[in-house]
DNA sequence: CTGTCCTATCTTTTT
DNA sequence: GATAGGACAG
């Protein structure tokens, strides 16, 4: 018995004392899984295994340091270090850096953010003369993400024969040139490139013996090509540990594919399971309902989670008559509590479905002061100022960035209007050149005004002159003397007419320079390349206001609060239509609902509340929704069918506009115009400020 | 290039 | 009903 497996119980000990062959770990809500993967890798390292052949992959970057950080509470600092922990995606930036030239692209790659991938698409569907009225780029790109997830060519959708399909197939194969141009790759791209990288002979037998021992954590959670990266590099040796939850699988939607983690048996035969279904969370009143409600999917490894702790209160159910008077209900409950010192408001959570349900929530705790934090929203780096930044200091490292130099050739404005902008573009494609040596040959560009290319010009050598730095010791200058020389002071000048507003970007623009300063101090050898791969790879982990904290109540989606818990839960708009959401139901994906209903109940400890609204404004109407399958389902029972067929019809019905043989009755209000809208009372009167 | 009007859209968003 | 992005005019 080893000093790692003291304090588990029989299911976490078995788990941690199995470290060859593949190992499945069924790890349900609330217990124990992070110590066990914790704990089996310091096993590991204590009975010989070298730190450097562990390869342990997560899906988030707070994942991998949690995972990082408690490793090193049980070994020794030296044993962490060599240890390979981090996402799919930075493992695979890394490797990429390294052997990129085995499969065609440059090492020195750019990483194009979500900003990025629709510019460039916008830009394939307008090379391909597809009107953004056919094919919205938004949804273009959702597609193509989907097929990339799924490891699927252009190919296989172009011969279905639907026209929208051979449209996608043909803006993915543009986008894809577009991006290779640039010398960018998207996160997707990451992934895929090293699928490939493995199905080179040389590379896949030098990561084979490398890494002996894998780790997967949130397995229910892997797409197509992170599944190929799995299989190819512990293929052989088979020391593959996974470790999640078929029941919190609820990124189906972003290529996440469950059926990975139910064949995990398939694909490694006599693989050892393990099911820890012991919840150290919640009370048994919780951990039932929990059990009661995912029961209901059919495709899914058989197990119950069984509760360690102490009965409680019952899970509380209220409806209220609309979304104002939920809001309020909640509130004041909430109130009652912390003046009651029943609870701190840190330990407090309102969950829900959607980004717009916290707005009347944020109103309430406002008017009472309650302090909150909004988890998700806009980043930081959604941020225009910072965006430009980064844009800039993109098209430094990467001269053939063209999504990045678009960005900027006119921020602050240089006098490169969109006319003259379009006309490089057309002149580039016609010449099969870059935009930049467009303008080095602006001369011989009809349509270009002299000063046009002059400005285009001082704008480029900038650029190149700043670009002798990039490799220089001294990051932070590089960054400030950018922001500089650019002029970056005359933008904000000219967007902000409102100085506080003005200071306020001023203040996010002198945080790149923090940030720059952050990275140089932390990391040896930084430069402009590796920071710009920690900002890419770490969306929005930094900051204030973003971390669950303290003396907070939070808000956030159901889909952020996977793997937190909260003392006291508010589980709100529980409704058919909203969970399971409208869309889920018309797709006949109401199982990963289920699943996001589990996650929600699951995150609770010592008290739940559901609550739903009788009645509730929807793309400005009104309508009278009604209670979720899943409140029937949370006692046991089966949701009426006539509901079921009512909330389809409702589905179906409110899809397609052309057919509307008005469902079942609505409410009064049901489909009337603008006008009727006036006698609301109160609803969005006074306008939500920015959060506090 | 900026300001305005108009209209399409309205899940979730680890990287 | 709100919002964001595009079209169009000035």
């Amino acid at each position: 018995m080893s000093k790692f497996t003291r304090g588990l119980n029989a299911e976490q000990s078995r788990a941690v004392r199995t470290t060859k062959g593949p190992l499945l770990v069924l790890a349900g809500a609330g217990t124990g899984k992070t110590r066990v993967i914790t704990h089996r890798i310091a096993h590991m390292l204590s009975r010989g295994v070298a730190p450097r052949s562990v390869l342990a992959m997560t899906f988030t970057n707070k994942a991998a340091g949690e995972m990082k950080d408690r490793i090193r509470q049980l070994v020794s600092k030296r044993g962490v270090s060599d240890l390979t922990v981090g996402t799919f995606h930075s493992f695979c930036m890394r490797s990429l850096r390294q052997y990129g030239d085995r499969v065609g692209i440059r090492k020195a790659f750019g990483i194009c953010d979500a900003d990025d991938q629709l510019v460039a698409m916008k830009r394939a569907l307008r090379e391909l003369q597809i009107p953004e009225t056919t094919l919205a780029p938004r949804a273009c790109l959702g597609q193509v993400s989907l097929l990339k997830n799924r490891m699927m060519a252009p190919d296989a959708l172009a011969s279905s024969g639907d026209d929208r399909d051979i449209d996608i197939a043909q803006a993915y194969r543009r986008y894809d040139a577009g991006l290779r141009a640039s010398g960018v790759l998207d996160f997707d791209d990451l992934l895929l490139y090293m699928v490939k990288l493995l199905d080179d002979k040389r590379t896949l037998s030098q990561f084979r013996k490398r890494f002996q021992y894998l780790l997967v954590d949130e397995y229910q959670d892997t797409n197509g090509p992170q599944y190929e990266i799995v299989k190819r590099i512990g293929g052989e040796h088979r020391n593959v540990c996974v470790v999640g939850d078929d029941d919190q699988s609820i990124y189906g939607w972003r290529g996440a594919d469950v059926s990975k983690i139910l064949n995990f048996e398939d694909d490694f035969p006599k693989a050892v399971v393990v099911r820890l279904e012991t919840n150290y969370r919640s009370t048994p009143e919780i951990i039932d309902g929990a059990n009661a409600v995912i029961r209901n999917n059919t495709s899914r490894h058989e197990k119950a989670l069984r509760a360690a702790c102490a009965s409680g209160e019952s899970i509380q159910v209220n409806s209220l008559p609309d979304e104002e008077a939920e809001a309020q209900y909640v509130v004041e409950d909430v109130l009652a509590r912390v003046r009651d010192r029943l609870v701190p408001p840190g330990d407090v959570a309102i969950l829900f479905r959607t980004a717009i349900q916290p707005r009347l929530f944020e109103l309430r705790l406002r008017e009472q002061n309650i302090p909150y934090v909004l988890v998700g929203g806009m980043s930081f780096f959604d941020r225009k100022e910072i965006k430009d930044i980064l844009s800039y200091l993109k098209l430094v490292a990467n001269p053939e960035d063209e999504l990045s130099l678009l960005r900027v050739i006119n921020t602050p404005p240089r006098g490169i209007g969109l006319t003259s902008v379009e006309t490089m573009l057309a002149v580039a494609a016609q010449r099969s050149i870059s935009v930049a040596e467009v303008i080095r040959q602006g001369d011989s560009v009809p349509g270009l005004r002299a000063a046009t290319v002059e400005s285009a010009r001082r704008f480029l050598s900038t650029i190149d002159g700043l670009r002798e730095l990039q490799d220089g010791p001294n990051l932070v200058d590089l960054v400030k003397r950018l922001i500089r020389e650019v002029r970056y002071d005359r933008e904000l000048e000219r967007a902000y007419a409102d100085p506080t507003a003005r200071a306020k970007r001023w203040e996010a623009v002198k945080e790149v320079v923090n940030m720059a300063e952050m990275h140089a101090r932390r990391r040896r050898g930084a430069n402009l390349g590796t920071f710009l791969d920690d900002v890419a790879l770490s969306a929005s982990d930094e900051e204030e206001g973003d971390e669950p904290s303290d003396d907070k109540l939070t808000l956030m989606t159901l889909h952020s609060a996977k793997g937190l818990e909260f003392g006291e839960v508010y589980l709100v708009g529980v409704e058919e239509g909203l969970l399971p959401h409208l869309r889920s139901i018309q797709d006949g994906a109401v199982e990963e609902e289920r699943r996001l209903a589990y996650v929600g109940i699951t995150r609770a400890k010592r008290r739940l509340t559901i609550t739903y609204a009788k009645s509730r404004g929807r793309f400005g109407q009104r309508v009278t929704p009604l209670p979720s399958r899943f409140l029937y389902e949370l006692h046991g029972k089966q949701a009426p069918t006539a509901l079921l067929e009512r909330s389809q019809a409702e589905a179906v019905g409110g899809s397609s506009p052309t057919t509307s043989p008005t469902p079942a009755k609505k409410g009064p209000t049901s489909r009337r115009s603008k006008k009727k809208a006036v006698k609301r009372p109160s609803a969005a009167k006074q306008p939500a400020r920015k959060r506090g």
